[in-house]
DNA sequence: TTTAGGG
DNA sequence: CCCTAAA
């Protein structure tokens, strides 16, 4: 059942669309805050009578994909990460023929979920949304829109659980799961609430509220205030356990005297999930489905070609929050990486350096969606990724430069020294320091291990290669390779020359290649201007190395770097140069 | 997986 | 040296 008309393809630009102008022109009081957390109330309330009705096996996912109401992989495939192209007209008319009789109501409204319908939908979206919104200061409800909070309930309440399967297509798994084992622990959850909430007065819940929210709340209805803490400290639980930013086993708040924990299990086990279905609207099983997996790549981290980014960036004591969408280019693995581990904690504002300063609550509930902090590509040498407090601090910044590579002295000449380069063994001392045991002599097998002592004074999990300068005997191992095989079968040079050696991949001998490339060019160059004041800036690499490289550039020429080649030096006597196209001279 | 090329 | 695209 693949019936993907234009009508249900909907993409994000209209679903901003949807969720500015139009959603809030249907109810506005879906953002509204205290006056009208009434509605809040009432909505959220409502949602268990609505779940058992529709979980009861009314709405059994199981049953619809066993029965080919809709074909999972279809379903899946088509909601990729900007655009939802899910098929809903036909998952709706289905679910409606086969269900109506229930509650035909409830279906529709679920459906409206994902459904474009949701534009006209006079009935109420589901409080998940609502829930956050209606948790949030007032002030930042217009900014943060509804896409937003989307991903802030996707982030927060379903993604730990899930996590784990993310990067598989297979949402058959997925749903089935959703409709056996998340939903019991869901009802059972929400039903028993926390003891230690239940003795609290409203007053402390109150209390406890501001304290973790940042703002008072007029409602006094206890039970309103249960869900919303519960809410607030499965955030914790959450941020703390489902994305494996930092791992803790309780997540406790001081509230009132008395001190609220959550144990978390670690690592997202199943009853992470429990704990953040509390608050999940069942409802949502649709929607929110088909945005998880538009978000999937906040959880994991793992970052899937190019998908939807939220741009997010709190600023001090959350005024306002910044979120958009971008289409960004992703960033490096070692970047995030090297995110993840870095220690500082600064984030700096867009325009400004101004640290950031987290309300507590905001930072949690914002965290999440600022998860997957992406940097403009021209964004300056200093893009910065803000991180939720898991990390110690609200925002890191990681240079875009390469890590200092700290201890390292560059060779310099003296590998080559007077000497002949044939002296490998010789050459470089220092630079063995990281590399090369050099009491191994042979000089094709110094490099055999070199690379396995360096891993273990290197960061943990920082897989950047440390610069490790070529030796002279390694350059003419290169340069052999070359000449044996020619230039661009750097596999087959790296099998024949570089076997033993760990530490050089194709790449980079096809790296070092171009180098030495660029720097006999650059040395014609400089001859050839014969100031003999300059000093020559090619002096690692003996001139009569270059003349080779020459030579073999000449023999085996790049397709791009052939205007550098042959030039000047009537390009040597080299006899094997004969089917080479001597390119003229330039200039 | 390898290669070329940009950064 | 890293990253990505293309093959």
């Amino acid at each position: 059942m693949n019936i993907t008309s234009k009508d249900s393809l909907i993409t994000s630009d209209e679903i901003a669309n949807m969720f500015t102008s139009k959603f809030s022109e249907v109810d506005l009081s879906l953002f509204a805050a205290s006056e009208q957390e009434a509605i809040g109330v009432e909505h959220f309330l409502v949602e268990p009578k609505c779940n058992q009705n529709l979980l009861g096996g009314t709405f059994d996912f199981e049953a619809f994909h066993s029965q080919k109401f809709f074909d999972v992989e279809d379903f899946s495939g088509a909601i990729e990460y900007d655009e939802i192209k899910a098929d809903f007209n036909a998952v709706h008319s289905n679910l409606t023929r086969e269900a109506q009789e229930e509650t035909p109501e409830l279906l529709e409204e679920m459906l409206q979920v994902a459904g474009d319908e949701v534009l006209d939908g006079k009935t109420r979206l589901p409080t998940c949304e609502e829930f956050i919104l209606d948790a949030k200061p007032a002030d930042e409800v217009t900014i943060l829109g509804h896409g937003s909070c989307k991903v802030s309930c996707v982030g927060n309440v379903g993604l730990g659980r899930y996590s784990p399967d993310f990067h598989e297509r297979d949402s058959a798994a997925e749903i089935s799961n959703m409709s056996s084992a998340s939903v019991p622990a869901l009802e059972s959850t929400y039903n028993q609430n926390s003891p230690v909430l239940d003795e609290m007065t409203v007053q402390e819940l109150h209390e406890a509220f501001k304290s973790m929210f940042g703002r008072e709340t007029s409602v006094t209805d206890k039970q309103w205030l249960k869900c919303h803490l519960l809410f607030g400290l499965q955030n914790q639980v959450q941020l703390d356990n489902g994305l494996n930013l930092i791992k803790r086993d309780t997540t406790s708040y001081k509230i009132g005297g008395k001190t609220v924990c959550f144990s978390s299990c670690d690592s997202s086990g199943s009853a992470t999930g429990s704990i953040n279905s509390v608050l999940v609207d069942k409802t949502m099983a649709v929607g929110w489905h088909v945005e998880r997996k538009r978000f999937a790549g906040l959880d994991t981290l793992k970052t899937s070609s190019e998908d939807s980014k939220i741009d997010l960036c709190s600023l001090d004591g959350g005024d306002e929050a910044l979120v958009t969408q971008k289409r960004l280019r992703k960033p490096p693995k070692r970047y995030i990486e090297e995110s993840m581990e870095d220690k500082s904690r600064y984030c700096k504002r867009k325009n400004g350096d101004c640290e950031v300063v987290y309300k507590e609550s905001r930072e949690k509930l914002l965290s999440v969606r600022s998860h997957k902090r992406l940097y403009p590509k021209g964004f300056g040498a200093a893009p910065m990724v803000c991180q939720d407090k898991s990390f110690k601090g609200s925002c890191i910044q990681v240079p875009f430069g390469l890590p200092v590579e700290e201890g390292h002295t560059e060779t310099d000449s003296s590998s080559w020294n007077s000497e002949d380069f044939k002296d490998d063994r010789l050459s470089s001392p220092n630079e063995e320091v990281d590399t090369e045991p050099h009491s191994a002599r042979s000089q094709d097998e110094i490099c055999g291990d070199g690379f396995i002592t360096r891993s273990s004074t290197q960061k943990v999990s920082s897989h950047r290669k440390h610069h490790i300068s070529w030796t002279s005997s390694e350059v003419m191992k290169l340069i052999e390779g070359v000449t044996r095989c020619g230039v661009g079968r750097w596999a087959e040079i790296k099998r024949l020359m570089f076997s033993s050696s760990s530490r050089r991949t194709p790449v980079d001998l096809k790296d070092k290649w171009r180098n030495l490339l660029r720097a006999s060019y650059a040395q014609l160059q400089c001859k050839r201007k014969v100031k003999q004041g300059q000093k020559q800036v090619s002096n690692q690499v003996p001139e009569s190395v270059l003349w080779r490289v020459r030579e073999l550039s000449t023999t085996y020429p790049y397709q791009r770097e052939r205007k550098f080649k042959v030039s000047c030096t009537d390009s040597s006597n080299f006899s094997a140069s004969t089917n080479n196209i001597l390119v003229p001279l330039s200039t």
